[in-house]
DNA sequence: TGTACATCAGTGAACGCGCGTTCACTGATGTAC
DNA sequence: TGTACATCAGTGAACGCGCGTTCACTGATGTAC
């Protein structure tokens, strides 16, 4: 262990050394790499918080990359936002398909909320981060994918007043719009009050609140005769 | 109007003079005016996006003004949303005491919910803005500030149970989660989707909203026997 | 009741830092001959 | 089957811009004598 090779000789066992890199390139796509430590930083502390220089390192790879691949850190942005959505609609979509006709339908649309959530319960942290800050493209992005889920969930919940299923006497949208609250803002509410609200996003917590909505829907919260015993 | 007075004698007109200003300050005190074009910026496009030149600019004030009063940025950041919560937290406290004991006490606390985000539709998107995406001093006072409310619901709540108005065999935790996913998520989501979800944020939203939540507790959104005569 | 001076609210240009972008450069791989 | 060269993935220092902060300065008001 020659003094005189201190200098860069630890940095080339961890530094990629420039140039093309030779084909066995251990850890993936650097795009993919970029994409993936977007994803992360941004659930953790929002895109905003996050430098190209921070984006960059942590993924193993030299900053110029996000220019090289996406254009810019806008870009970057943009492709993140698109790829959770993407992998959000296909899970709906899978889900969809798999419910089918048999059954309740409403109680199938609240399964399939709460599984996509729990799957991924930083979904809606993600989605309250970057789309309510601002306007502009990722907001279009977000409506354009949400609008086709809003539209499923509508028509599911109109046909279920049509089969006598639902309430005739309530308004069809603001049902949608109570089914979306409950689903989706404990996942978001759970970081910042979960201690005081004594809940926890445990693997548990998506079951738990399937449950207790799915009771809140069939009965009400109120106490009635007939649980008088 | 001679030419060679053009210079700088509109801008006397306009901008204020370096110096004590005189006593007859017509737009109301400094400080005040930078916490209310703070509040409003925020609200708009959040308080990151905006810098201090151009809060400054708005509030007809010089940028040094915000290291005056508040030390710097993060300073005038931290104050306003103080100043929010305040407020917030002065509004239910005087609900609180005009509620009293008579009547249901959860459609007292709905109530109370619509009233204080009807009055100012903006801070669930204050709220979800400056809170979710940072851990730090905005999220401890909003959760010093939360923590307060929340025990009074959770109080109402049990309450409520021991009392037989709501039925028992439910998590009172859960039920305190699903009161503040119904009051507090529609008001979040209404700009981004509130278009598709064909409900917008005027005057009559609270009631309408108010009362379908009443109908969801109160009986839930399946139909039963005794609806179809 | 003047007068000299301290105080105090407020200005705005200068500064330096950190950021995203740019680009000259590197070297392994593919390809034409 | 060598060989010369184009290509292509990737590097990282340099650049300039915009931001928050700092501070020398201004002039009206309050105050002591």
């Amino acid at each position: 262990m020659p003094a005189n090779r201190n200098l860069s000789d630890d940095d080339d066992a961890v530094r990629r050394r420039p140039g093309r890199p030779a084909g066995d390139d251990g850890g993936g796509d650097v795009r993919e790499r970029l994409l993936d430590t977007a994803t992360r930083l941004a659930i953790e502390r929002g895109f905003d918080a996050a430098g190209i220089r921070e984006i960059a390192e942590r993924a193993g790879v030299s900053s110029g990359m996000i220019a090289y691949y996406f254009g810019g850190r806008r870009g970057l942005q943009e492709a993140m936002f698109d790829r959770a959505l993407d992998r959000l609609r296909a899970r709906v979509a899978e889900a969809v398909t798999r419910v089918g006709s048999p059954g309740d339908p409403i109680e199938a649309l609240m399964r399939l909320h709460a599984s996509a959530l729990t799957a991924d319960p930083w979904i809606p942290q993600l989605l309250a981060r970057e789309v309510l800050p601002r306007e502009g493209s990722l907001r279009d992005r977000f409506q354009q994918h949400a609008g086709e889920v809003l539209d499923l969930i509508r028509r599911a919940v109109e046909e279920a007043i049509e089969r006598g299923v639902l309430r005739s006497d309530l308004d069809p949208a603001m049902c949608v719009l109570t089914l979306g609250s409950l689903s989706a803002f404990p996942f978001l509410i759970a970081p910042v009050l979960g201690d005081r609200l004594e809940i926890a996003l445990d693997e548990g917590f998506g079951e738990r609140l399937l449950a207790h909505n799915l009771e809140l829907i069939g009965r009400g919260l109120r106490a009635r005769e007939e649980d008088l015993r």
